[in-house]
DNA sequence: CTGAAAGCGCTTACAG
DNA sequence: CTGAAAGCGCTTACAG
């Protein structure tokens, strides 16, 4: 009715002026917005239409600040381009999205020292109402100062540090690397197995070696340490072990490459040294994130639940927000799927 | 000094208490942390090390809300697990945080329709400064309306509608598809090579077979509408005109599959059909981002800088938001990148 | 069912 | 160089 009614309005409107145009108080409209309180059937309509005329839409600091909430998760990763940052990142997404939350992303370039660093965080108390933090993207200082808080945080692919409660997800490592390994030895009968063990701090690769370990034990092969070395779950550093175990003429059988990253370094490595994969040594990866089964051979490995990894740690940090409690520990369960690369088929 | 100068607080400071640890009024401790505004060196001093003790970290929210800047960039996307968008949002993110601006992300799940969908926007004037749109997540008269309002927007791989002067980014995919299909003839000596289009609205695909066609009618091929189908830009889709040309005998000597991921369709159609890739049907995508070079036949394609894409809508929407001034179109060059599947080496 | 008012934690003229 | 105060646009007791 007014003279602005014609969509030639350029500014934003606020509360207020929805209120103004529904002929209610601000409390009203936000009454009916956040549906907060009884509000008459007629007034509510009027409201809306209101909003609807003025385009309106609340302002996210506003709301931010009077409700200390910001309905924002945050999500700390380190290497965006790792290979299991896609469907991770999917499965964070989709969690958040789902609870109509929003999602603040924040690659970390490196880990600056706690002290400068403390004040100038992306992301923290200041700007989310929680955080997803991938392994080794905070410090333990850092962690143990947003837990004392009582900020919700949610550690992927990590234990919590010393004995903070911090709920964590991951997968069942161990086990799918034993699976893994028992397969190689139980059904091609391979005895020299080697592994690639990932970076320095991985836990994942910890776990791994693990189940590589028990794997062997089981099976009365005795642990040698010539065939463990770093592939630090990368293509290209995975291929200096390769060539050095065949300059050195070491009898390998078969190569457990921690991921299918390494894996393809390793295949790449081998069959530019003329060897054929899997007929004079077989390889197997873990993740199954890649496209990988394209490659020739098509790469036998583990699947990991990466996706699904993403939505868990979304759900718990929700809520650890909205209840207060998450569930301490979420082990996502491995599969071994099996290809060609292990000498299969 | 003071008896909670222990790490024992645990409840948030706020700029009141900085102002009040370091003896000072929050003007001047907003001073300082803004660096807007004159403060002896003493005082500034004071006011860092009382934000140092209490930890303190601005609000998100009371700063945007005082400012009316949120400091926060949003991405708007449909497919978050497309081909190219890891690159793209890797870019995007570095961008983004070397300029210290937080980057929120959504996936839009469907395009709602604008008149339910107006007022619960997730990304919008309301809780970011601009925005970067891939290419079919906004509908026009959201892009016209955030247009009008004077917010900062870019959009990628699409072009603004109507009238809109809104900046885009996007490769050159004429020339890209020009080239490729340029040297299948050229070198190769193919003269029926089909295409594959991409989705509907998809502006990419409409270039790259405006590039297809050029390159055909340059050298005096005709343009044989047999020869071109839907792929979809996907691997499942582009098995299926693949198979009805084997069922009907059509001749071909070489498939351009629109992109890299209906490539691989492309191949593993021919390869269970019992063709040879590229002895009897060459196969070329477009793009480069997946690690399809470890396909066998490695796959010849062009390579499309995709991060590099993604950076620089980050900058233009930064200028955009900080100058009010953009690059209407930034054209980033392809190249072609030959490996095997064309039928070289 | 509705409104007046305080307050969330900052920034920003305006004085001095 | 510094401070007092208004104001950003909401939510939330508190009254009625």
């Amino acid at each position: 009715m007014s003279s602005t009614s014609d969509g030639k309005a350029i500014s934003r409107a606020t509360i207020a002026d929805v209120a103004e145009r529904a002929g209610v108080s601000i409390a009203t409209v936000s009454r009916v917005i956040n549906e907060t309180g009884p509000v008459a059937e007629d007034t509510a309509a009027q409201v809306w239409s209101a909003i609807a005329e003025l385009k309106y839409r609340p302002s996210a600091a506003a709301k931010g600040l009077a409700s200390r909430r910001t309905h924002t998760l945050g999500f700390l990763v380190s290497e965006i381009s790792a290979p299991f940052f896609t469907p991770l990142l999917r499965g964070i997404e989709g969690g958040t999205r789902e609870s109509g939350y929003s999602l603040l992303i924040h690659a970390i370039q490196e880990i600056e020292p706690a002290v400068t660093g403390a004040f100038r965080r992306p992301l923290g108390e200041h700007n989310t109402d929680g955080l997803l933090v991938f392994a080794g993207c905070l410090e333990d200082v850092e962690l143990a100062y947003l837990y004392k808080l009582g900020f919700p945080l949610v550690l992927l692919h990590q234990t919590p540090p010393n004995d903070l409660a911090i709920p964590y997800v991951t997968f069942e490592n161990k086990s799918g690397a034993r699976k893994l390994v028992d397969h190689l030895i139980e059904v091609h009968d391979y005895r020299r197995i080697a592994f690639l063990r990932g970076p320095e701090d991985q836990e994942d690769s910890y776990w791994r070696e693990l189940g590589y370990r028990e794997a062997l034990e089981a099976h009365d092969i005795p642990f040698d340490p010539a065939l463990v070395a770093v592939g630090g779950f990368n293509e290209k550093l995975a291929q200096i072990p390769v060539r050095t175990w065949l300059e050195q003429g070491t009898a390998i059988d078969a190569i457990f490459a921690g991921d299918d990253e390494a894996a393809v370094g390793v295949i790449s490595a081998l069959q530019q040294a003329g060897q054929r994969v899997p007929e004079d040594i077989a390889v197997v990866g873990f993740d199954d994130v890649h496209l990988y089964h394209y490659m020739l051979p098509p790469l036998t490995t583990v699947h990991a639940p990466v996706e699904q990894a993403g939505r868990e740690a979304t759900v718990q940090l929700l809520q650890l927000i909205q209840t207060g409690q998450a569930q301490p520990l979420v082990l996502l369960p491995t599969e071994m799927v099996i290809r060609r690369s292990c000498g299969c088929e």
